[in-house]
RNA sequence: GUCCCAGUAGCUCAGCUGGAUAGAGCAAUGCCCUUCUAAGGCAUCGGUCGGGGGUUCGAAUCUCUCCUGGGACACCA
């Protein structure tokens, strides 16, 4: 159990002791650092419930915590606020203990299994800004929960099965008309090579996307190309698994290099084969309607005081509708891993999908009571006008392109005597730490323009800002033990920059804690960075190998030993990879 | 029309399970390099927390209402 659970658990030991009844006391950081270093306002609160006076709370507690070798400098201020800084000993100690295992300082949540859903790539276009978020974020998210002893299973959930695909194989068919896969009386066997490469797939779903807008002939062909895939004509499955070959590839390639991985790496069309079950079993529980020739699932309820559209089984072409696919996608999850929660990653746009979905899973209990859904929206990303980069008509930068950018931005500033071939390693690193830091310090639901010169900066609250600094701790300790000078532990706080540091590593449970009940990293991504600066004050203010006092100087360097290494795991959990040198 | 999200410093944002004097980064101004990566650090400047009412000892935070901006409302995913 973390150092400041430990101590509300003892505080709140204290107050019960005291004749008081509460739940949790908070110790939280004191935002009067002039009146203490932590400060507990539960005084007030008890004061309420007890109809007392809360500075009379505050003495008595304040006379215990007097007691406590691990305070200083009790004392009650205003209404009721307890203020207290730690003794040195005590921060000591938590700093050595932290060292031999940083979990001393972590606190697990339940023992559980969660389903994260945050892939979402089309195989039939390029992945575009849209994915960043998903990828990034719920990465993140799974790094974080397998950190607090959650076991994760993320999903690729590729988008296979739907009209893109079905546009895709539209125009191949305009332009390749004598290839079999498109002969339903075809019986012979299919050719060897594979008629699409990535560089045709990329170019060639824009233009069919735009021809389909543009002509509703075109887009009835693609309705019906779709259906007879979705229907499982051979030729056209074929060639499916064709495009889907080519396609996976240059997928994972991207992923790869935002260090987004899945352990599942399904799409819809894993989930349509339980379409029919799924919906003969919601027949079963009297749950389907007709409506203009489609089927539908009604979601409304009696107690709801707003319309709930309803949720769209089977579209009057036949065709399984995305939410179908979603609905047999819990079915094909819940069966096959029996998971606690499943997590879904997605713009906030899509809030209403889920609602419905989820209603539908629940109200025809494909879902027990005891699984959770979860929807995890996020705000879009938009270009410098303000606009949310669009990805319909395809004519959007490809990730690919994106990432690229932020690349070469990064690689202009690196050490010049850095060179070939890692040089091209390192300004990878850094462009990726750009992307990824820039897209998980706003909060998750807010909308955020996606600049890439300020990303890259090197001023300010930016990815390179922290692998530099870290990078500048591992090069320290890389001096000291040239120099063999050797540390173990912390015995000693030289001033107030040390000091301050060791405040900020105490916090780490509860950043961890926070951003994971949150679900959002900017709470993490924030906490980086004031440790970051913590160490870098620290850093400027004192001269850490020159220093004579030989205890002291160890500690220091231990103390930088820890931040490093809290600082390479942190960014970790932010999917970011930290280099040697840059 | 219904529902969702947002409005905080010049800009970009954090804080929103109510707590003391609202915080960061950028920009601006002025300092600190014979010094472990100055790609750094320090200081200053900067605020009717969209408006108004309510609850409370206490509201940026809860509630009501209005204004402004963005978004979603079945046969795209």
């Amino acid at each position: 159990m973390s150092f400041i659970k430990t101590i509300e658990k003892d505080l709140k030991e204290l107050v019960n002791k005291l004749g008081y009844q509460i739940d949790n006391i908070t110790l939280s950081t004191s935002n009067r650092p002039d009146l203490g270093e932590y400060q507990i306002n539960d005084a007030m609160n008890l004061a309420k419930i007890y109809k007392t006076n809360p500075r009379e709370i505050a003495t008595k507690l304040a006379e215990k915590l007097q007691e406590d070798k691990r305070f200083i400098n009790v004392n009650i201020a205003g209404a009721g606020f307890i203020n207290i800084s730690l003794s040195d000993d005590y921060l000591i100690s938590c700093m050595n203990k932290m060292m031999e295992d940083v979990y001393n300082n972590i606190d697990l949540q339940n023992k559980k299994t969660i389903i994260l859903d945050y892939g979402g790539a089309n195989v039939a276009k390029a992945l575009h800004v849209g994915h960043l978020r998903s990828a990034n974020i719920g990465e993140a998210l799974k790094r974080l929960a397998n950190t607090l002893g959650v076991k994760t299973y993320a999903d690729a959930h590729l988008g296979d099965w739907g009209r893109p695909i079905g546009l895709v194989m539209l125009e191949l068919e305009k332009r390749n008309p004598n290839l079999p896969y498109f002969d339903p009386n075809y019986e012979g066997d299919y050719p060897k090579d594979n008629p699409v490469s990535n560089a045709t797939l990329m170019e060639i779903y824009p233009l069919a996307s735009t021809k389909a807008k543009e002509s509703e002939e075109y887009m009835e062909e693609a309705r019906d190309m779709t259906a007879r895939l979705q229907n499982g004509e051979r030729g056209l499955m074929v060639l499916w698994q064709k495009i889907m070959e080519v396609s996976k590839t240059d997928i994972k390639r991207i992923y790869d290099r935002l260090n987004t991985t899945f352990e599942i790496w399904n799409g819809e069309s894993d989930s349509a084969i339980y379409i029919p079950e799924l919906i003969t079993y919601l027949e079963s529980k009297n749950l389907v309607k007709d409506s203009e020739g489609a089927r539908i699932v009604e979601l409304q309820e009696s107690t709801d005081d707003h319309e709930i559209p309803p949720l769209l089984l089977v579209k009057s072409n036949k065709t399984a509708s995305y939410q179908t696919t979603d609905l047999a996608c819990i079915w094909e999850r819940v069966n096959k891993y029996n998971p606690n929660e499943i997590w879904y990653l997605a713009d906030a746009r899509q809030s209403l999908h889920f609602e419905q979905v989820f209603r539908a899973a629940q109200k025809a209990k494909i879902v027990n009571e005891n699984t959770k859904l979860e929807f995890i929206p996020f705000g879009t990303v938009n270009g410098l006008d303000g606009k949310p980069f669009k990805t319909r008509d395809g004519d959007v930068m490809s990730l690919e392109n994106l990432l690229d950018l932020a690349k070469m931005e990064c690689e202009k500033k690196l050490l010049p005597n850095i060179t070939e071939p890692e040089r091209d390693k390192i300004a990878e690193m850094v462009g990726i730490s750009a992307v990824k830091y820039a897209d998980l310090i706003p909060h998750r639901l807010t909308d955020y323009i996606f600049d890439i010169t300020k990303f890259s900066d090197l001023d300010g609250k930016t990815g390179p800002y922290l692998l530099y600094s870290t990078i500048r701790m591992k090069s320290l300790l890389k001096k000291a033990k040239e120099a063999n000078i050797s540390y173990q532990s912390i015995d000693v706080i030289g001033n107030n920059f040390d000091r301050d540091i060791m405040l900020n590593l105490i916090n780490l449970a509860g950043s961890l804690t926070k951003s994971y009940e949150s679900r959002s990293l900017n709470e993490l991504a924030d906490y980086i960075y004031k440790l970051t600066s913590s160490y870098n004050k620290f850093y400027s203010d004192n001269r850490i190998l020159d220093e004579e006092n030989i205890t002291l100087r160890s500690s220091w360097l231990a103390l930088t030993n820890l931040v490093l290494n809290t600082n390479l795991m942190l960014l970790n959990i932010l999917g970011i990879n930290c280099p040697d040198k840059m």
